[in-house]
DNA sequence: ACCTGAACACCGTTCAAGT
DNA sequence: ACCTGAACACCGTTCAAGT
């Protein structure tokens, strides 16, 4: 979004942003929540601390970023899934994808509420992230009712299903990351749940 | 579990430790999840930051305590749901509820997955949150079977089928909590996707 | 004009010192 | 024997000082 396109003899401020994102993103890789500290990003990406709060405006933000970036990636997974399958099969795909997600930004999410909650509703980043979100969302929306057209079904038509089906993948990527369910396999758990989301919204 | 009822001129160990929480508990409504902090609590409850190491291992200690409460409260509050009415108006009231207990104590819940890789599984407090969880769990599994038996309906028996539940449970929670699906009152949200649980579950 | 990193105000946790 | 709170090692964030 941003057009300033700023070059200067200290280098390419887009690429220094994009080599901060990239640094945050490998540290939650390696060593979970807890490493990814400004300072830690900071040293891997190159750069000081300080500046770090010239690209962005605080922490939360450069979580807004990667969430925004994770959302448009799972947008363009989903747009690019068969739908002849039938709605069980593109559930199943999407569960198992959204998981694999959830494992890196699914703690982030965490913190939505916070800032939501204040001022800083207005921010450019969080007006970024609502956006990839009406992307996934469409996105996700489509898929569904092409793939229950695809088996001669039909989605019920409610405002809220999209809202259920955001609902049941994040609570399912949770259980899976967690893997709370010991006694049962992965491959099991996303085949049943995949069924069981499809029935819950078709009929 | 504790049973060492240990007295003292300094006052009652066991009511030291339920202050603390209550502390926690009214801190956590109050200020949210940011006003948490130990030397916040430990002021509130009557005590000093050092001492709250002495009834808790570390600040999870207290969150672990907090979720094991919420957990059993669920659970009687599940016992207490008249199953007359069938599966539906039983989830109905179980979505809402969850949700407020999820507005208080989600947060903590992020935190979970710090200590369960960690060598910390065998600690007190994490067992007796298993333990309450397991309790819930049962409380859930008999609702559920009941109501659907009150209408006519059986549950599918599959092992995933709780975790399905609960997973969509705690989706849909962090959904009402966050509030996201602005364009649709509560109330509707928590029926249809009630009965949409329901749908997804039996059969 | 842009960048750095010491400094500030916190945090969770510990442990010498008090009673 | 029990309790306190200063001290320690961090954290996110800022801003005087450098180039």
């Amino acid at each position: 979004m941003s057009s300033t396109s700023s070059k200067s003899i200290y280098g390419d401020a887009e690429v220094r942003r994009r080599r901060t994102l990239d640094a945050a993103i490998s540290l939650l890789d390696e060593g979970g929540y807890s490493a990814l500290t400004i300072r830690a990003v900071a040293k891997r990406a190159g750069t000081s601390t300080g500046l770090i709060y010239q690209y962005f405006v605080d922490k939360q933000d450069i979580f807004a970023a990667l969430l925004s970036e994770s959302q448009l990636e799972m947008a363009d997974f989903v747009n690019s899934l068969p739908r002849e399958q039938g709605l069980s099969a593109l559930l199943e795909s999407m569960i198992s994808e959204f998981a694999r997600h959830w494992a890196r930004v699914g703690r982030l999410t965490t913190t939505w509420r916070d800032i939501e909650g204040m001022a800083g509703s207005d921010r450019e980043s969080m007006r970024e992230l609502h956006a990839s979100v009406a992307v996934f969302n469409s996105a996700l929306v489509r898929a569904l009712t092409e793939s229950a057209a695809a088996e001669g079904n039909r989605l019920i038509d409610d405002p809220a299903l999209v809202h259920v089906v955001l609902s049941g993948l994040k609570g399912l990527s949770d259980t899976i990351v967690i893997n709370v369910a010991k006694e049962i396999t992965p491959e099991h758990f996303v085949n049943f749940s995949a069924r069981a989301l499809a029935r819950s919204i078709t009929q």
